[in-house]
RNA sequence: GCGCCAAUAGCUCAGUUGGAUAGAGCAACGGAUUUCUAAUCCGUAGGUCAGGGGUUCGAAUCCCUUUUGGCGUGCCA
């Protein structure tokens, strides 16, 4: 609909001879009074056109009038320009609603613009942690939300299931094993991971192998060790993830680029454009010339790449993959990272414009008032389980969306676990469910929409319907929005409000009159939509919509 | 030291890309159920948008600066 004043601005700029930016805007006013929308077009070219803001406002306003689209178009404060639509642009938009179901607010906005977005990519030495969880929910919701709105997008999770960490991970179960054994072990190392979980991956490795290890050689045994943990990890991440309905179309794993020579390749490409170089039996990217603060070493003296090596990797397939977007959504300690691999993005001659980092702010855990410190290696987690377990998909998925990224935030888990109306989520899902049991109410009363006449739509003249109207009509650009912004947070307001307007008319009005049917069916229709535009929010942020509550 | 991110009501956060009188939820207080679900609604109260300066018709929003907090600045990943 915006879209729509736009044009219909433009379309009058060019009739009445004015020639002007087209840089102004469509907007919702805050305040009713103000009318449905209204446009800054006559006050941002004050400076480029030599016409009171007043004037021009006037010009358009006249010119417009004579559509009959329009209730009316008000001048205001110093040049605003106040539209009121005339109520059949709200009855042929509800028509839509229904029509178009849960395809409603689905557009060719991203014109199939291929987009990667890699999220959560955690450690393959543990179980999803909270940090994940919220990573999880942004990441799958953008991914919904930009499928709906025409771009292709693609979920990635990056395993790093090589390098240092997956060998003192092997060590760790190495010891959790010998432990089971009866071997002493005077101290458990610092470096190694001490979670609880490794204890149970021991156990289970057990009763597989009983003591066939111990006849192995050192090597092969960690080696056995390794798959086993990385095997049994990745398991337990995706049922986590299930759980939390989150799925990904690839797992790149880090050991396959390996293998694949991909390392190799990102490196001699490096070399090629002059910008390694060797110092102290090290390998150094002259990251300086792109922006860097210093260089960085890529290969050790001992050898062995340092993981900024496999990672360049990873992005040059990323970009060899074709996308036309690259989102890597990352947690808040990374971000020392990105100015090394924008660098080599540069280095390596690709378009580093294409790539966008996300980085989720912190989440500070709160129990009793007091922060918990979180680390795997301290084996102190609140794994992801543990959340699901506590306040269910539906809260925690709204929990982490309902802020920006960009926020820290601070997760009570105290009041994470209240079931209440505290929680935001039920409101919304509240609001659907009253829904489902109004329809089923009509049915009772031989109400059906079946034996609607749309003409009857008419009836819904209240000020309160057509506000309704128009925050429905609403979802499509908020959706541009979260998407352009990378910002889904914008969605779970908006659901919100929504759920809230027709709380608020529920209370206020009868949807069932026995004695004015055409009234109650117009209604009817009118919270239909209403319930549809809801369950549609819901579904993209991976939120069901319960019939009864 | 340098870099990144933040600072809005008692608390947790929005604020449609620079718009008109800065908004929700929670917490507090007062009210509404013979009724389509009270997990709801109505009302009251709560603000120097961290401080200062600048840009312009117009700033919570953009620029500069100060303060405070988080993080980064490894031949760890």
């Amino acid at each position: 609909m915006k879209i729509k004043i736009y044009d219909d601005i433009l379309t009058s700029l060019k009739k009445i001879n004015v020639n002007c930016s087209d840089e102004f805007t469509v907007e919702i006013p805050n305040i009713i009074e103000h009318g449905d929308f209204s446009s800054n077009v006559a006050l941002i070219n004050t400076k480029i056109i030599k016409i009171k803001p007043r004037d021009l406002a006037q010009k358009i306003a006249d010119d417009l009038s004579k559509k009959k689209d329009y209730k009316s178009i008000e001048i205001a404060g110093p040049g605003f320009l106040n539209f009121k639509l005339a109520n059949h642009l709200y009855y042929k938009e509800l028509k839509n609603i229904i029509a178009e179901q849960k395809d409603y607010g689905s557009s060719n906005y991203g014109q199939k613009k291929k987009v990667l977005i890699e999220f959560i990519s955690a450690n393959p030495t543990g179980p999803l942690n909270i940090v994940s969880a919220r990573a999880g929910a942004y990441g799958d919701t953008l991914f919904r939300i930009m499928g709906h709105i025409g771009f292709e997008p693609f979920r990635e999770f990056y395993v790093n299931d090589a390098g240092n960490q997956v060998d003192i991970f092997a060590e760790s179960l190495e010891i959790r094993y010998r432990e089971l054994h009866g071997h002493s072990i005077e101290e458990f190392p610092f470096e190694a991971y001490h979670g609880e979980y490794i204890k149970d991956l021991a156990v289970e490795l057990n009763t597989i192998e009983g003591t066939k290890l111990f006849h192995m050689t050192e090597e092969d045994r960690l080696d056995r060790m390794k798959t086993f943990a990385l095997a049994e990890i990745h398991r337990m991440q995706v049922a986590s993830l299930d759980r939390f309905d989150v799925q990904f179309d690839n797992w790149m794993s880090e050991k396959k680029l390996r293998l694949e020579g991909i390392l190799e390749e990102a490196l001699s490409y490096l070399a090629e454009a002059g910008c390694t170089y060797e110092k102290d039996d090290a390998v150094f990217f002259s990251s300086t010339k792109f922006g860097d603060v210093k260089d960085r070493v890529l290969i050790k003296a001992d050898g062995n790449p340092t993981y900024l090596v496999p990672d360049i990797a990873y992005h040059l397939t990323k970009y060899n993959r074709g996308f036309d977007i690259i989102i890597d959504v990352l947690g808040p300690d990374h971000h020392g990272h990105v100015s090394k691999l924008r660098a080599a993005i540069k280095a390596l001659e690709l378009d580093d414009s294409k790539l966008e980092v996300v980085f989720l702010q912190h989440i500070n855990l709160l129990q009793d008032g007091e922060v918990v410190k979180m680390s795997k290696r301290a084996g102190k987690i609140v794994s992801m389980d543990d959340l699901l377990d506590e306040v269910g998909k539906d809260a925690a998925r709204y929990f982490f969306i309902n802020r920006k990224p960009s926020a820290h935030l601070d997760f009570d888990l105290e009041l994470a676990k209240k079931k209440s109306s505290e929680n935001p989520v039920f409101y919304c899902q509240y609001a659907y469910a009253r829904i489902n049991s109004i329809i089923k109410k009509a049915k009772k009363v031989k109400l059906s929409l079946k034996k609607f006449d749309v003409k009857n739509l008419s009836k819904l003249n209240k000020a309160d319907e057509l506000n309704l109207i128009k925050k429905m009509m609403d979802l499509g650009s908020v959706l541009n929005l979260c998407a352009d912004n990378r910002e889904p947070h914008r969605l779970a307001a908006y659901v919100h409000e929504l759920a809230g307007m027709f709380h608020k008319y529920y209370a206020k009005y009868k949807i069932i009159d026995e004695g004015k049917a055409d009234l109650s069916l117009a209604r009817l229709y009118l919270i239909s939509a209403v319930q549809n535009v809801i369950s549609i929010s819901l579904d993209l942020m991976g939120i069901s919509s319960p019939k009864k509550m």
